[in-house]
DNA sequence: TGATGTATATTCACTGGTGAGTATACTTCG
DNA sequence: CGAAGTATACTCACCAGTGAATATACATCA
């Protein structure tokens, strides 16, 4: 219970990390973090001057990990660009599994905090999300693609489709579809762009 | 089933309809909704059972008015099949710019009591993006296109990604990028498929 | 060395307010 | 009358945030 060399901060938003995300924002108090912490919620509110500081610390220490694990996802993956792009599906189909799986909790923070688009949490998710599409973009461009900018979009919003869709339906199953969605887009993208090494008799466009 | 069509049900429902897409299920008590219905709790509570029983008529009472509104713009959409899926998209990126939109509220519900699967709003919500996805399907069925369940799926991956990443950076832009991948995706299909012999109503000239 | 000051970190007990839900009584109309 | 519908006024739990006090660590200086 007592353990004097904790890091009473890191407890707190580890709490904050486990509770927000299983039940919520405004599900959880801060009395419940406290308690899940082992602290007071005067401790809490030492650290944290607000709740709405402690829902920000919270998106804020998800986004470096969770863009770490979608480009480990990517880079490890075997295949050509559209098998690395679909990867990043299939592996959030195998983390949808997981009993305590609750989709992404940048996106049910923001469908949940929608009535306070200026909430300090609202920019660190909006902020997260662009990272990795602007990351996935590079990687498009990186390669030569026309159009990566939009690519990139189009696998965003399967991305953020299939991690609600899931949630709605209780079914991962869908990350699969969006992933083979998200293949063929790549593909298209892949075969109309610059010369490759192509044997077709593309035209020039007009 | 009981009939208790009175005037106060229906304020309340409105009112409930109101509020609870305006600011989110749990920002929201049935003080504010008895308030803004005119009436007292206990009036709320005669007519509906709980906040979760409110709740769930509220999403219920959405169910069919947001399915007819996708049908007529597909159906009223100029154009063959791709252009008809993605007028569905553009209205949706037309209604995002109404400063009072909040993404689906189907889903920002699901988002908000994902603690809670078995709520009775859940299953409100997944049935009506089951729905819809159904409605779709049949819409590629009757057209003769090969798999379309799974292209419903990517569709309905598409709109539902939609709605997320659009409240997320409050640009509606992004349905249109959407469109556009579900312009692209039902093309890839309506090529490959076999050929369908049912005269419809695509246009042959572009 | 030891006394004292100061910033950090934490607790207990509390406030003012709101939440869901209820007990009871009044009203109106068939 | 009596049932449907509404109102007043309540309970009890919880919640965000605070006041005052305390404990610990470490520095400064007499």
């Amino acid at each position: 219970m007592n353990r004097p060399n904790s890091n009473a901060r890191d407890g707190i938003l580890t709490a904050a990390n486990k509770l927000f995300y299983a039940e919520g924002i405004r599900a959880v108090s801060l009395d419940n973090i406290a308690e899940k912490a082992g602290v007071t919620k005067k401790t809490v509110y030492y650290h944290f001057k607000s709740k709405d500081d402690l829902v920000e610390a919270y998106l804020a220490s998800r986004d470096q990990p969770n863009l770490a694990l979608y480009r480990k996802w990517f880079e490890e993956a075997d295949g050509g660009l559209p098998d690395k792009v679909a990867a990043i599906f299939y592996q959030i189909a195998t983390s949808a599994r997981h009993p305590k799986w609750k989709g992404c909790g940048f996106l049910r923070t923001a469908a949940e905090l929608a009535n306070m688009p200026g909430h300090p949490a609202m920019k660190v998710g909006a902020a997260h999300k662009k990272k990795f599409e602007l990351w996935l973009e590079q990687e498009f461009e990186n390669l030569g693609l026309d159009g990566s900018a939009a690519l990139s979009r189009q696998v965003v919003l399967l991305l953020d489709g299939a991690f609600s869709t899931i949630l709605v339906h209780r079914d991962p199953d869908y990350a699969e579809t969006a992933g083979e969605a998200a293949r063929a887009l790549v593909e298209r993208a892949v075969n109309s762009s610059t010369p490759k090494r192509s044997g077709q008799m593309e035209s020039a466009n007009p």
